[in-house]
RNA sequence: GGGCCUGUAGCUUAGCCAGGUAGAGCGUCCGGCUUUUAACCGGAUGGCCAAGGGUUCGAAUCCCUUCAGGCCCGCCA
């Protein structure tokens, strides 16, 4: 059974009406493993829905929270606004400085991030039944009565997170952050609490108060997490590890839900997601990806393949190499499984029954939009054959042309092919494309090539120069001419081909040789074969 | 110190929750394919399921122990 069936199947025996809730703090850092989280709560929302059950996807926006430090991307100006709500502080231009004219017009900071973001998750076909933005929801009171207990059974929580998470608080806490009269919530102390008024002295001495009914601040995470599964009803979380800890904000989070008189939500804990390919020096070189990254090189299906094919608590390696290409493969090598069908049902082994429910699964929770049948992929271009066609066709024009030669499209482009185009160019550009994939026109004859060409080929390989130097220049006649002078000399074409790969890639086999010629200059053609000829003969 | 996860073929792994003869993909090798877009088709190769013990008629699967690797545990997702 995939792993969000058994999940939807363990919350079936909980009722028949779900809240799946997720969420991000919009600092800035964003990076793919947010992405893991909102694809499991995405996939289990369709799970649920292939069960029957009635599901809510809510996506929490923690623009409550303050900015923590001056990250890297942000100018030193950004100091004076560290413990500032993200919902209250202006968002950053280009070159990391405070952008007070987009604030002026509306836009935060936490905005600034999560717009793309946003839009990232409709191409990604993530499908959230409600956004809510925390700020809003303190000011418009939707804390309003998880704060109030809160504040009135201090000692009952402070008990529960200084037991279950086993450390100690300081004698002045207290279960609500504040803000002060500079808009920071760093450096205040919390002189009274009288309900629902809480009096405060700020760092600099001036002293006020606040209501927690009206989001004059916020709960902290350990109480604001629970009370955000109290007031929506959320009855299932996806959460990264460090929450699964022991004693960590779920154990207490379960316990403080509890006292607000609810019942936690059904947890499930997911691995991190770290990279991979650019070897294994990803973190020294500073080259990382964020899923907004990943969106520009992998197509939208292969990403949501990668969370799906994973169960949550397997730690992923993504790999934007070569493995990459593989994962795009077996996707599409799974999508044709599923288009043959799984035969008689009543032959197959247990074993394959479950095998072909999880395929199915499987494809269902990886396309962007699950109403519609997936593409066959008789239908499609495999990621690996694009990957050759783009790099051998600098326009996209010829690119279409290529395809439709060689029947894999009919007239136009359509559907994704043409973002995927766009996709792979960029991925071919970046430093991520693996080089076993990288075409290497040589220039001149390499060594490892003569080690493999023979002084027998020297005569044919001059009568080819002779024909390629007359014959037009298209890739019917190239090949027409690499194939009848083998033919003339009894050479075999597979031997013929193996030889003007090793001159013209340094390998021994590779996309269609032709093609490749075409693409080149002439004269760069001739000069290659000229070269291998007099090398062959000294 | 507390806790989580993982260990199955050269590699990536399915199967474990509900015990019943270990399945894939990739790789490798062989064969087929007279014009090869890393293609395609067919076949073969390959596992004392990390180790040990227990429960059972029967264990990769359940229980205990050990070993190895990864990760989390101020704030923060």
């Amino acid at each position: 059974m995939h792993w969000a069936d058994s999940i939807a199947k363990a919350l079936s025996h909980r009722g028949d009406t779900h809240v799946v809730a997720s969420g991000i703090t919009p600092s800035g850092e964003f990076h793919i493993g947010h992405l893991r989280e909102i694809l499991t709560s995405d996939m289990i929302k369709r799970a649920c829905k292939s069960h029957d059950l009635e599901i809510e996807f809510v996506w929490f926006v923690d623009d409550a929270d303050p900015l923590r430090k001056v990250y890297s991307f942000l100018d030193e100006s950004y100091e004076q606004y560290i413990g500032h709500q993200l919902a209250n502080i202006p968002p950053p231009d280009s070159s990391g400085k405070p952008d007070y004219d987009r604030f002026e017009s509306g836009i935060s900071y936490a905005k600034h991030f999560l717009g793309p973001f946003i839009q990232a998750l409709e191409y990604i076909g993530v499908e959230i039944d409600e956004i809510i933005y925390n700020y809003d929801a303190y000011k418009s009171g939707k804390f309003a009565d998880a704060s109030r207990i809160a504040c009135n059974q201090t000692d009952e929580i402070r008990e529960i997170i200084e037991r279950v998470s086993g450390r100690e608080l300081d004698d002045d806490w207290f279960p609500w952050n504040p803000i002060d009269s500079t808009g920071s919530m760093d450096g205040i102390r919390i002189t009274g609490w009288n309900d629902p008024i809480v009096s405060w002295i700020d760092s600099k001495g001036n002293d006020g108060q606040s209501d927690v009914t009206k989001g004059d601040g916020k709960l902290p995470w350990r109480v604001d997490w629970p009370a955000k599964w109290s007031w929506r009803g959320v009855t299932m979380e996806p959460f990264g590890k460090d929450h699964g800890a022991a004693g960590g904000s779920y154990d207490t989070g379960k316990e403080i839900c509890q006292l607000l008189g609810d019942q936690p939500p059904y947890p499930t804990t997911y691995e991190w997601i770290s990279l991979k390919g650019v070897g294994a020096m990803s973190s020294s070189t500073g080259v990382t990806v964020g899923p907004l990254e990943a969106l520009e090189l992998v197509p939208p299906e292969i990403l949501r393949y990668l969370i799906a094919r994973n169960k949550p608590n397997r730690h992923i390696d993504f790999d934007t190499g070569s493995a990459l290409i593989e994962l795009a493969d077996e996707y599409q090598k799974k999508l044709s499984d599923l288009e043959k069908g799984s035969g008689e049902w009543d032959n197959l082994s247990r074993r394959q029954q479950v095998a072909w429910a999880k395929l199915e699964s499987q494809i269902l929770y990886s396309s962007i939009d699950p109403t519609k049948p997936p593409q066959a992929a008789s239908e499609r271009v495999t990621f690996r054959h694009l990957a050759l066609v783009a790099q051998i066709r600098g326009d996209d024009a010829d690119v279409w042309k290529s395809l439709q030669q060689s029947g894999l499209i009919s007239g136009v482009p359509t559907g994704d092919l043409p973002r995927r185009l766009e996709l792979m160019r960029n991925w071919i550009d970046s430093p991520h494309f693996p080089e076993a994939f990288r075409l290497n026109i040589q220039s001149e004859i390499a060594e490892t090539a003569m080690e493999n060409v023979d002084g027998r080929d020297v005569d044919y390989l001059g009568a080819l120069r002779t024909k390629l130097a007359s014959c037009e220049w298209t890739s019917q006649e190239i090949n027409a001419a690499i194939c009848n002078e083998a033919k003339e000399r009894d050479i075999a074409l597979r031997d013929a081909f193996q030889t003007l790969y090793w001159i013209v890639l340094a390998q021994d086999y590779g996309p269609k040789l032709a093609s490749i010629l075409e693409e080149m200059d002439r004269q760069a053609v001739l000069d290659l074969l000229q070269s291998a000829i007099v090398e062959l003969s000294s």
